[in-house]
DNA sequence: TGACAGGGTTTTGTATACAATCTAGCACTT
DNA sequence: AAGTGCTAGATTGTATACAAAACCCTGTCA
C-alpha cells in the first residue's frame, strides 16, 4: 500500500465516494458496484462499505432490500423539508441560548464574526464574496454552540450535512443571481436580529427569526431550479434533485 | 455456520450490543474490546463493527480518537435536550400536516388509534397498560406520517431512537408513579388536541401542543431520578445517565 | 522520586478469501 | 409466443489473516 495519504482509508473512501455521488456520477445506475468502486477509489471493500453506511446515514444513498445500495432520488419537496428542518433545529438552538443565557465570551466571538460579515457585505464597493461564505459558515456554527447543548450542536451539524440543506449550500450559486447583493444584506439583517434576540433573552423572537432566515435558502432553491443548466455543477447535490 | 437465525449477523450484533449497552454492562469500562465482544455475541468482528457504527450514530456509543469506541456518559441535560428535540421535530411534523392538509384515510386511522387509547385509559375501571403502550407508540408514529414528508418521518424515527427520548421511554416506569393514571389522562387529552388541530388546519396549535406533550416525558424523567434504584432496570438507558 | 525512553503485547484498521444470495439468460413447456 | 424453472455467473455478506498503531510495563537517568 502506498503511503501517499496521511488520512485513513475510510476517510479517503468517504470523501471520494461523496464527491462522486454529488457530481451525479451514478445517475440512472441502479446499484453501486462495490468491487469496481473500491478499485476506482483505491481502497478495499471494507472501508468503502463503511463509507457507504455513512452516506446512507447522510441521506445521499439508500439501502436496497436485496443488498447493496443506490443513490437516492431527491425530490424538490425533500429539499424544501430539509431546509425547513434546519431552520427548526437551528431555531431551537438559538431559543435555548436565549432562554438559558449564553456564555459572554462566545457572544463576543459571535459579534466579531458579525462585524466581519458587515465588512464583507458593505465594505467599500467591492463585495468580498469569499469572506462572506467563510464567515457565514462560522456564524451558523457559533450561533448553535451558544445553546451550550451538545445534543443541539450534534443535530445541527447533522442536518447541515443533508444534501442542499447546509447554510452554505446555495451561496456558490448566488454570484449569478441578479439581486444577490440585496439578498446578502437581508440575510445579514437576520443575523443581527437573531444575535440581538439572544442577547436580550428573547427566545421566541430568536427562534422565529432563525426559521425565517433558513427559508432564504428556499428562495434560492426556487431561483436555481429555473437556471439549472448553469448552476448544476456549482451547487453540490443539485444533480441529484429530480424534475 | 448454523442456520438457527433467519436474520443477518449484523442484526444479531446490533440488537445484542444495544441490549448489553442499555443494560449498563460496560459501566466504567473505557473501551469496548472487539474480539471479546464478537465472541460473546457469536458474530465476527465485521458485522460487530457495523453495529458499533450504528450505535455511535444513535448516540449510545462514541468514537475514541485513538481508535475504537466507548459507551457515552449521558448527562441529565442531554436527556432533557433530546426530549425537547423530539418535541420540536414531532411538532414540526404535525404543523406541516396541519398546514399542508393530511390524507383523510390516514386521519381516520389516527382517530381509530385515539379511540383505542380512550378505551385503554377510561375503559371500565381496569387500566389496560399494555394496550396503552402499544397504541401510544402507534399514535406517535402515525401523527408524524400525516405530514407526508419523508424527511420528517425519517428524522422523527431517528430522534426517537436516542436514549430516553422515545415516546415510550418512561412508560415502563409509570406503573409505579402514584398518580400515573392522571398523567395518562393528561397525555391522552394532548393527543386529542393535537389531532383536532391537524384536522382544523391549526398549525401553530398543533406544534405547540406537541411540544408540550413531549415535555411530559421530562416530568417523568424528574420523577424517575428520585427513585432510580427501583426503576433502573425497567427504563432502558437509564443506567447510562450520570449523577 | 519522577520523568522518559524503549520494546513487547494487545488492539484496532484494512485487505482478502470464502460462502450465501441474488440476477440474468436460456432452454423447455404449454 | 409467452411464461416458467434451472443453471451459471456475478455480487454482496461474513470471516479471518495480517499489518500498523496504541498501550503498558519496565528499566534507566536526572
Amino acid at each position: 500500500m502506498q503511503t501517499t495519504e496521511r488520512k485513513s482509508q475510510y476517510d479517503k473512501a468517504l470523501m471520494g465516494l461523496r464527491s462522486l455521488v454529488l457530481k451525479g456520477e451514478f445517475e440512472g445506475t441502479s446499484r453501486l458496484p462495490e468491487v469496481a468502486l473500491s478499485e476506482r477509489l483505491g481502497v478495499s471493500r471494507t472501508p468503502l462499505r463503511q463509507a457507504m453506511a455513512q452516506l446512507i446515514d447522510e441521506g445521499l444513498l439508500e439501502r436496497i432490500e436485496t443488498g447493496g445500495c443506490r443513490v437516492v432520488r431527491i425530490s424538490m419537496n425533500d429539499v424544501i423539508d430539509a431546509i425547513e428542518l434546519r431552520g427548526v433545529i437551528e431555531g431551537t438552538a438559538v431559543r435555548l441560548a436565549a432562554e438559558r443565557g449564553a456564555d459572554p465570551d462566545a457572544l463576543a466571538e459571535c459579534r466579531a464574526v458579525l462585524m466581519a460579515l458587515d465588512q464583507a457585505v458593505h465594505g467599500a464597493d467591492h463585495l468580498d464574496f469569499d469572506a462572506y461564505v467563510r464567515h457565514n459558515a462560522r456564524f451558523h456554527q457559533l450561533i448553535v454552540v451558544l445553546s451550550g447543548s451538545t445534543v443541539m450542536i450534534r443535530e445541527a451539524e447533522r442536518v447541515a450535512r443533508m444534501p442542499l440543506a447546509s447554510p452554505s449550500a446555495f451561496l456558490q450559486g448566488q454570484e449569478v443571481v441578479p439581486d444577490f447583493r440585496a439578498s446578502l444584506r437581508q440575510a445579514q439583517a437576520h443575523h443581527w436580529a437573531i444575535f440581538e434576540a439572544i442577547e436580550n433573552r428573547e427566545g421566541t423572537r430568536a427562534e422565529a427569526m432563525m426559521r425565517e432566515h433558513a427559508r432564504l435558502a428556499r428562495r434560492n432553491l426556487n431561483f436555481v431550479t429555473k437556471t439549472k443548466p448553469n448552476l448544476i455543477d456549482r451547487v453540490p447535490g443539485l444533480a441529484l434533485v429530480s424534475t
